[in-house]
DNA sequence: ATACATGCAAACGCTTTGCATTATC
DNA sequence: GATAATGCAAAGCGTTTGCATGTAT
């Protein structure tokens, strides 16, 4: 999506374009994975803070939009990252904590088998698997 | 598992037999899928309280001890379950909430592709897929 | 000028922790 | 009797909300 494609996509909704949206949606794009609080200290490394509860909304919003997903990777906060960049699974150690991908191909033929015989369309976006990892099995 | 065959699981780790650990158990095979506070409340709707805190403290050991298993259907608390039961996979749809389930044979050709290719020994009794059902699509 | 967006602080839901008391072993 | 488990209350973390102020349109 181009710089001006989702202002203009934002003005169409009635929502604004605003220093800190862009500031967020950058920190998005800059630090894959990143939970509200790490968005929120990538921001002020680069420009007079943000804060926090509007990360919360920005974000909300922009997955609103389409533009952002988040996954739950662990116990704690979730992760944010750009929608475009997430057709990938991710896999969590559940010893280790090691985090690591699972390339879409994996798991096409699981999601079509929801949809066929169940008519669930699978959020790939959104799908972690826990477990153990290689070396901790 | 027996009866008497958890208690020496128990105390065979230096653990001991208390009225609130059965009833817990208890209520966590009477109400399936239930959170913590969920099962706070079944307990003393037959017992005279347990405290809540001792709910996460007892939960977090039956878990341990691999008897429960629990899994996060929502942005809200985990829900828990016997882990003998837990052998199939939760679809939770982001438009109306409805939590169904999937047949564990819908899953094995996935959980298979994970171990070969990547190694990777995954918790089906944890995997919660997010998405939309047949009816919201 | 008119909303919408922000910052701040307070409240929230869920969970964990410290410590004195109680109960199992 | 020794030690583990409980109850209680307080604190913790992540998140949401109300409201006055600021700002994009």
């Amino acid at each position: 999506m181009t710089e001006t494609s989702w202002h203009e996509k934002l003005r169409a909704r009635g929502y604004r374009v605003t220093p800190q949206r862009q500031l967020v949606l950058e920190a998005v794009k800059a630090v894959d994975h990143a939970t509200p609080e790490e968005i929120c200290a990538r921001v002020r490394e680069t420009a007079r803070g943000v804060n926090i509860s509007t990360v919360y909304r920005t974000l909300e919003l922009l997955e609103e939009l389409g533009m952002v997903t988040h996954t739950h990777l662990g116990h704690g906060a979730p992760t944010y990252h750009l929608a475009a960049e997430a057709n990938h699974v991710h896999l969590v150690c559940g010893n280790c904590g090691e985090i690591s991908e699972a390339r879409p191909e994996l798991v096409r033929a699981f999601v079509d088998s929801l949809d066929t015989e169940l008519g669930f369309a699978t959020d790939v976006h959104h799908l972690t698997v826990f477990g153990r990892c290689r070396k901790c099995r």
